[in-house]
DNA sequence: CGTGCCAGAGTTTTT
DNA sequence: CTCTGGCACG
């Protein structure tokens, strides 16, 4: 049992209590995964246990990956086991029995643009003012009844009858009745949809139970009502359940994540033994302290309190830049300093809160030639072009998918209008037949204008031809082979612009992903990808060894780590988001957040705000976040939180303004930022005579004078030199903890 | 049928 | 600001 060794106390206790339902509240960084797979290894290996009778589910294909690869490492690989998203353990499992409820069990998973693109259709038919009424609208009120398991009668009972329940009772039907229709579930129905098959068969469910005889379940502070009823369901019987999350980390409640299931466990599994993890190895002290100093504000959570053998290492910087681009350029250059050689550039992570934030960091980024790699946004499958060629190769595998046909009927443009779809969709309509059915009737498509016919016979002939032959092809011969002969990538390559370059490149990058899955799999068939491409996230697509700056949500963020973070934005309104003070509950979800942003620290964590920002075009001051007055302030450095500390710069302050009091708030804006412009103009912004400042190559120094444009600096190492103001990669030197 | 202009909206999103 | 979707025009 030596491979149980490396885990401490309270870790060997969790791996080897292995009967009887089990909670391990898992702080972060505190070794779950590696407690998790011990477990897993401690059943096969010392218990006897076969592999065939566990199920691990995660919520990403990241941690279901990681949890086999490390399970692999402790007892061999090519194991037989279930260590799948929930998503994927359910659509195993709807593989086989979707047939009880009507199914065929080659069903298609709708992704989200699917699901639009499915809802469009549907508020346009029932031609709903669609100002009042959005498609997005609809998807979330259906999405949150399938997270907890209401149909559409059920949604009307428990929400009331109204003109509006009523409308949105109606789409919810007619929705239902599309997805049936095309033989397809969206990601909810995953879930719903085998909870279904385990009421409505009990056989069905019996031989899960019987075979399941170990459940795990990770971030369980995630679970929603359906997926919690899943779990329950196949544990009944068995009773041996072992959940691990940290209730810290809940940030997913605005999707239907209900803490409660976490927090209430010991009330649903009767005897639970509950199990702390409380030490932390990934980060230093200090970090952890100052996010242990945010969280701690929180109500209603399980009381622990993370710890660590390892020093305390820096403190917390803290930077209150001018502005948003002020802020980025900070980031940039902080990176700039610490990026020595033995370090790589996907040490740092910068984790924002929105999206929208990222581009300021790029642009900065780049004007330093760092590299660097954006995250989430817009997702890989959800770009057009990708989007566009899957639904090429979806007809290739199901012709009668119209959704896909509909999407890419003119695209590359063939001259077919929303006129020539109508009257088509119309015909299929009547004959009861699906739109490529229709498409092949030479008498139907001779009818359409010249270059419609022309365009769509060739279509129609490349996706039979490709039906035909996927047998006999690989993924990536069928991708080549319909971008050139749907004339997909010519008509690209003819736009001539950047933004269609862009879009090549992306095919191409998506051609890579598709060798990546073939050399994993050499007998990988279209159907194979189609199905493994479904349940993709990008996340799940980055690659750890690209040697680039990471920039993401801190969402996205959970469960990764890296030595050195930076979290922007620090400010009342946008960390925490003004939404959050709608809900009762919303900003103790957003400190979470925070915790969970701060904790992906292991040596260094940035903390950054800007006084004024502008965001969607508009441009307001700022106040520092809650968050950081919340902080315990003998953990933070630099820029002072609350009094105004020392600071080389020269403070932007309204007394220069004096002339025109008492004073409008729209002219002192208009004050503050020309005096923002012009130090960056000058490039006077930073440094005074006698700072110290440090330079990637020259090292550290002391400024001897400056007149706004060159800045003398005299060195460590004797020699003085003038540097040109705002193009020197020059800092002001931030002492570490410890020294000086 | 395709393009170009304007109005309106814009947390977070594991699958 | 920047993306999207609807509508009018050529």
């Amino acid at each position: 049992m030596n491979y149980l060794d490396h885990l401490n106390p309270q870790q060997r206790e969790a791996a080897l209590h292995t009967e009887g339902p089990l909670l391990i509240l898992a702080g972060a960084g505190s070794g779950k995964t590696s407690t998790m797979t011990h477990r897993i290894a401690y059943l096969i290996k010392e218990k006897g246990v076969s592999p065939y009778r566990i199920l691990a589910v995660t919520f990403t294909n990241k941690a279901a990956g990681e949890m086999r690869e490390r399970v692999e490492a402790l007892i061999g690989s090519g194991i037989n086991m279930w260590i799948l998203t929930f998503h994927s353990a359910c659509l195993r499992i709807l593989r086989k029995h979707a047939g009880l409820l009507g199914y065929d069990t080659d069903f298609a998973v709708y992704d989200p643009a699917d699901q639009k693109a499915a809802m469009k259709s549907i508020v346009k038919e029932l031609n709903l003012d669609d100002k009042r009424y959005t498609p997005a609208y609809f998807l979330s009120v259906i999405s949150d009844c399938k997270e907890k398991a209401l149909g559409p009668d059920d949604y009307l009972r428990a929400y009331g009858e109204d003109p509006k329940t009523k409308i949105v009772h109606q789409v919810y039907r007619d929705y239902e009745k599309l997805l049936k229709k095309n033989n397809a579930m969206d990601f909810d129905d995953l879930l719903l949809n085998t909870v279904r098959v385990f009421q409505k068969d009990e056989a069905a469910l019996l031989e899960y139970q019987q075979r399941f005889e170990y459940i795990m379940v990770d971030e369980y502070q995630d679970t929603n009502f359906i997926q919690y009823t899943f779990v329950k369901m196949l544990a009944e019987k068995n009773g041996n359940i072992c959940v691990v999350g940290d209730d810290d980390q809940c940030i997913y409640q605005w999707r239907g994540a209900d803490i409660r299931n976490i927090l209430e466990f010991e009330k649903d599994f009767k005897d639970a033994k509950i199990i702390k993890l409380e030490q932390n190895y990934r980060s230093t002290g200090n970090i952890l302290a100052a996010a242990h100093s945010v969280i701690e504000k929180n109500y209603g959570r399980k009381d622990k309190k993370l710890w660590t053998e390892k020093e305390p290492g820096s403190k917390i910087t803290y930077y209150r830049a001018d502005d948003e681009r002020d802020e980025a350029r900070y980031v940039a250059q902080e990176i700039d300093r610490l990026k020595t050689k033995d370090r790589r550039y996907s040490d740092f992570a910068i984790l924002y809160r929105t999206n929208a934030q990222s581009r300021t960091f790029e642009e900065a980024l780049s004007r330093r030639d760092i590299p660097y790699r954006v995250l989430g946004g817009l997702r890989y499958y959800d770009r057009k072009e990708v989007k566009d060629i899957v639904s090429y190769m979806r007809l290739v595998q199901n012709p009668s998918d119209d959704l896909a046909l509909l999407r890419i009927i003119n695209e590359p443009k063939r001259g077919v209008g929303a006129k020539t779809v109508d009257k088509l969709q119309a015909l299929a309509g009547v004959r009861g037949e699906s739109l490529f059915q229709t498409l092949t009737d030479e008498e139907v498509v001779g009818s359409l204008s010249a270059k419609a016919a022309a365009g769509l016979r060739q279509m129609v002939e490349t996706i039979q031809e490709y039906s035909r032959e996927q047998e006999n092809l690989r993924v990536s011969d069928i991708y080549d082979g319909l971008l050139v002969q749907t004339g997909y990538l010519k008509a690209l390559e003819d736009q001539n612009t950047l933004e269609a370059e862009g879009r090549i490149e992306n095919l191409m990058e998506f051609k890579s992903v598709i060798y990546n899955y073939e050399k994993d799999d050499g007998q990988l068939s279209l159907s194979d990808f189609m199905e493994r491409i479904a349940l993709l996230s990008e996340v799940d697509n980055h690659d750890e060894n690209e040697n680039a700056v990471v920039l993401m949500t801190m969402h996205s963020a959970k469960g990764l780590e890296f030595p050195f973070v930076f979290l922007p934005g620090m400010e009342d309104g946008l960390f925490p988001g003004w939404r959050a003070f709608d809900r009762e509950d919303g900003l103790e979800e957003e400190r979470r957040l925070c915790y969970v942003g701060m904790t992906r620290a292991k040596e260094r964590l940035w903390l950054t705000s800007a006084s004024m920002r502008t965001l969607y075009g508009k441009t307001d001051f700022t106040r520092e976040s809650q968050f950081l007055r919340e902080m315990d302030k003998k953990l933070l450095d630099g820029d002072a939180v609350f009094e105004k500390k020392k600071d080389s710069r020269t403070p932007i302050s309204l007394d220069g303004y004096r002339g025109a009091k008492p004073a409008n708030p729209f002219e002192q804006l208009k004050y503050v930022k020309r005096q923002v412009k012009e130090r960056r103009e000058t490039g006077a912004e930073a440094f005074q005579p006698g700072e110290e400042v440090v330079h990637p190559k020259f090292g550290r120094g002391v400024v001897e004078k400056t007149d706004g444009k060159i800045i003398q600096v005299s060195f460590r190492d004797g020699s003085l030199k003038k540097l040109a103001a705002g193009i020197a990669p020059l800092s002001r030197y931030i002492p570490e903890e410890g020294k000086e």
